[in-house]
RNA sequence: GCGGAUGUGGCGGAAUUGGCAGACGCGCCGGACUUAGGAUCCGUUGCCUUCGGGCGUGAGGGUUCGACCCCCUCCAUCCGCACCA
């Protein structure tokens, strides 16, 4: 018996399936659709176990599907524009193309090297010419839609990179990208309109039942959705009005004084009046000074100053003290808050510290609140209004309404719906980026680019030092053009889009990617949209996950396609860790794809991925667990070779034995758990460990002899279910003994008269507890088993001496007396 | 603080609808084959035990004939958001 060779054989099976045709894809109106996508890459260079976990898993799904009769769509590309690349250029001179071509060379090979089943002439790569152009273009789609705009705006900057950075990118306050500390700069900047979908990017979260709730939750939090009051106070000194925003409208008698962010346009207007504006302009000064995490880390100390002026709550007409403070978002609501400080935790706290009046205005009916002993606010949204003139008496609810209706009866004050999501903020300091396509006239101001220039080439005669400017403004022949709309004089815009851009609709140009009319046609991406299984990892909750929704939803209103969201089914799988660490060059415990698939093969490695662990929990990385994987490869491999002869013999039509009647029924149960595992559940460990077991019972007949037929079926259906998890192997034993190739199979089913058993064991329990096993006939039912409870073996024993109060029995499971 | 998850042998994990806890794999131990074994095959392996059985799924309570599973109260770990008015 000749060994498995990996190495050997998977290179072999490797060249068949590089050729050009094998795994093409066209649309097909016969056939359910099917779109299985993993999240692109960034081609840092190398694939590291993240990716092989993730690629694993989509190549069962895909592999499956295409077994199961879908017409299947399973493409891979690369996100290739970004910072990396430019760092290298500055690092070693190399231009950033080149270094991203030749990383990308180097992970298709590994790609390749890993027998995935992808459709690669469908390949994106969106640094490409072909691709960015699309990109621009669907920028100019926004802009003419009233979603793109450039704003001056106090912006994340982040020095390392030399770029801002949008709300979503900053993590704790640092750069999602190289962990240093994000500062405030005020900058011109594009922005996308992501707020004007922010309703529809919350509701339609319910459409997505395929999605893990984790995630969901966490966008539901991130567009923070609150609805309030926003109304207007009175300031005499300035004859000006401020406006605030509050959840709280019920508590606006208790208001005791008013909050401004230190940017609030209305701190300008007091120190022009106020004796003590150069306090005020210190006390800003400061508070601007403090990082993001100080000022919005809730553990800060709040501070304030008084600024000497008052404005009228136009509820009671009293008199309000205006502060400005450093715990004030300026981004949200209106930049000003009113300050309750008996209702709400902050403001009580602030009030203490400042010596601020306390004006109780809800009470808790069932357990009354002892106001002179209170040393913290009522928070609760239960009660009853105390002290609110003539809504004294009402109830949270009815409270909570009459005030709002009062503000905008009164003409002071309107209903409104607030967001935590800002817009996106998408320009990049940055050279390796698509260019954005505007151009700056001196008489017409900011031009769209023409479509029929697009793309905006990236120049190469450009100097990549960082700073305040992009790359591309050291580009003589790319900064000075001339005006499309005039001809004058213009410049262009130098800065680059957030390659989020880029991966918001690169699963789009997959259904038409070699289109050079549109970005896609609108009949494609609606055949095999939206993708129905979507698998990556969770770090792209918000970021990624979010952008392509609003994508979706903005491209759907320009009537491009017709569909709501992108992913029907998000997968969101766990990381590779090892030694209790997600694997980092700087721990030490990395282990590489490269090494494992050139010791053991791409099928062990695939193998033990997919068993070690559910796809949704972190997987622990084993050594031995790696061999244990190949150990079960190489049963699977003994095991055929033994049962070879009798594979490979003629039918004799003999009637199976007692024992190959029961190594056929657990055939046949695996092919219909592996089956549902698979399909239903994405339960790859258990579905592998159902494939052990039945190895292991085909491993009890290696030295008998085994019924033809049977050998046969065994070795089809075994070879056709370990097909989508390790394809090489499973090619390979399928040429040796059947015909065609075992991939373009239908996928087993199960044969249900096989799995029915005549007897079954169910448990005899005595009070729950198990007392005894029984063999007994299957399919008796709740009576049947009720009568035969006391004629079985070991009921008179178990049952001596004490009172039998009920026997429950549950059909094909077990019988249980109650005594006592 | 708010929100979401997770907690089961020495380890990774299984138990899909409230019905035999620990499938499968790793490791350990024993046996076979062997000049040899770090190959392979077969077997044992939750803990305690007077061998009848007792205990056991983070802790404590509850519901139930019966709970890893449902309910309540905690604890621990991880993740997300974090002064959003």
């Amino acid at each position: 018996m000749e060994k498995y060779n990996p190495q050997e054989i998977e290179k072999k099976w490797q060249q068949v399936w590089n050729a050009p045709d094998y795994y093409r894809t066209t649309e097909d109106s016969s056939r359910p659709k099917y779109y299985a996508l993993e999240m692109f890459p960034y081609p840092s260079g190398n694939l590291h176990m993240g990716h092989v976990r993730n690629y694993s898993i989509g190549d069962v799904v895909a592999r499956y599907r295409m077994m199961a009769g879908y017409n299947v769509l399973h493409p891979m590309g690369f996100d290739a524009f970004g910072m990396p690349a430019e760092n290298a250029a500055i690092a070693h001179g190399v231009k950033p193309g080149d270094w991203t071509f030749a990383n990308i060379k180097n992970m298709t090979a590994q790609q390749k090297a890993m027998g995935l089943a992808y459709d690669w002439d469908r390949e994106v790569e969106t640094c490409r010419e072909d691709y960015y152009r699309w990109t621009q273009w669907l920028f100019e789609l926004f802009y003419k839609r009233g979603l793109a705009y450039k704003k001056a705006a106090s912006v994340n900057w982040c020095d390392t990179c030399g770029t801002v950075l949008a709300n979503e990118q900053v993590i704790d306050g640092k750069c999602w990208r190289c962990d240093s500390e994000v500062h405030k700069k005020n900058l011109a900047q594009w922005f996308f309109k992501i707020t004007d979908y922010a309703d529809e990017l919350l509701a339609d979260l319910d459409k997505l039942t395929g999605w893990p709730n984790r995630v969901k939750v966490m966008q539901e939090n991130w567009i923070g959705r609150s609805e309030g009051l926003e109304f207007f106070f009175e300031v005499p000194a300035l004859n000006e009005k401020i406006s605030v925003y509050t959840t709280r409208p019920d508590t606006s008698f208790g208001i005791t004084f008013l909050a401004l962010a230190p940017e609030h346009p209305l701190v300008e207007k007091i120190c022009a009046i106020s004796p003590k504006s150069a306090e005020i302009k210190k006390f800003c000064e400061r508070a601007r000074s403090q990082s993001d995490i100080e000022r919005t880390s809730s553990e800060s100390e709040k501070e304030g100053i008084f600024t000497g002026v008052t404005c009228v709550n136009p509820f009671n007409g009293g008199s309000v003290q205006i502060w400005v403070t450093n715990y004030v978002v300026f981004e949200y609501g209106t930049g000003a808050v009113m300050g309750v400080p008996t209702h709400d935790e902050r403001d009580w706290m602030f009030a203490t510290k400042y010596g601020l009046n306390k004006v109780w205005v809800i009470d808790n009916p069932n357990a009354p609140l002892d106001f002179a002993k209170m040393d913290n606010a009522y928070v609760e949204k239960v009660g009853v209004l105390i002290n609110s003139g003539k809504f004294t008496g009402m109830d949270f609810d009815a409270g909570f309404k009459a005030i709002m209706d009062e503000a905008e009866a009164q003409g002071f004050g309107k209903r409104k719906v607030n967001y935590r999501l800002r817009d996106w903020l998408i320009s990049r300091q940055r050279y390796w980026g698509a260019p954005i396509p505007v151009i700056y006239c001196d008489k017409c101001g900011e031009v769209l680019v023409p479509e029929e220039d697009l793309p905006v080439l990236l120049p190469d005669d450009v100097e990549f030092k960082q700073g305040a400017l992009s790359p591309l403004s050291t580009s003589k022949k790319f900064n000075e053009c001339t005006c499309p709309k005039c001809g004058g004089h213009a410049h262009r815009e130098t800065d680059t889009m957030d390659t989020f851009i880029c991966s918001s609709w690169y699963y789009m140009r997959y259904t038409d990617p070699h289109n050079d009319k549109m970005p896609f046609a609108r009949d494609k991406v609606n055949y095999w949209s939206p993708v129905d299984q979507y698998i990556g990892g969770i770090e792209h909750a918000i970021l990624h996950l979010l952008y392509s929704r609003f994508f979706t939803k903005v491209l759907r209103d320009a009537k491009l396609l017709d569909y709501d969201e992108p992913f029907a089914n998000l997968l969101t799988q766990g990381m590779v860790i090892k030694d209790g660490a997600k694997m980092s060059k700087s721990l030490g415990n990395v282990v590489s794809p490269e090494e494992i698939i050139g010791k053991y093969g791409a099928d062990t490695a695939r193998l033990f991925i997919l068993f070690a662990a559910p796809v949704e929990r972190d997987l622990d990385w084993s050594d031995e667990g790696v061999q244990g994987s190949y150990r079960f490869l190489n049963r699977v491999w003994r095991i055929l070779n033994i049962f070879s002869d009798a594979i490979k013999s003629p039918d004799a039509a003999q009637a199976l034995t007692a024992e190959e009647i029961s190594l056929r029924r657990t055939l046949h149960k695996t092919i219909k758990k592996v089956t549902e595992d698979v399909r239903d559940r994405f339960a790859f460990n258990t579905a592998i460990s159902a494939l052990m077991e039945l190895v292991n019972a085909m491993h009890a007949f290696q030295d008998k002899k085994i019924n033809p037929a049977l050998a046969r079926e065994l070795a089809k259906d075994l070879l056709l279910m370990l097909a989508p998890f390790v394809p090489h192997i499973s090619a390979e034993l399928w040429s040796k003994f059947f015909d065609g190739d075992v991939h373009k199979q239908s996928w087993p089913t199960f044969d249900a008269t096989a799995i029915v058993e005549e007897e079954i064991e169910i448990v005899l329990q005595i009070n729950g507890k198990v007392r005894d096993h029984v063999k007994i006939p299957v399919g008796l039912n709740k009576n049947d088993l009720e009568k035969l409870a006391p004629t079985l073996p070991r009921f008179d024993e178990l049952t001596a001496g004490k009172k039998i109060i009920k026997v429950i029995a549950v059909p094909n499971k077990l019988i249980n007396i109650v005594v006592k």
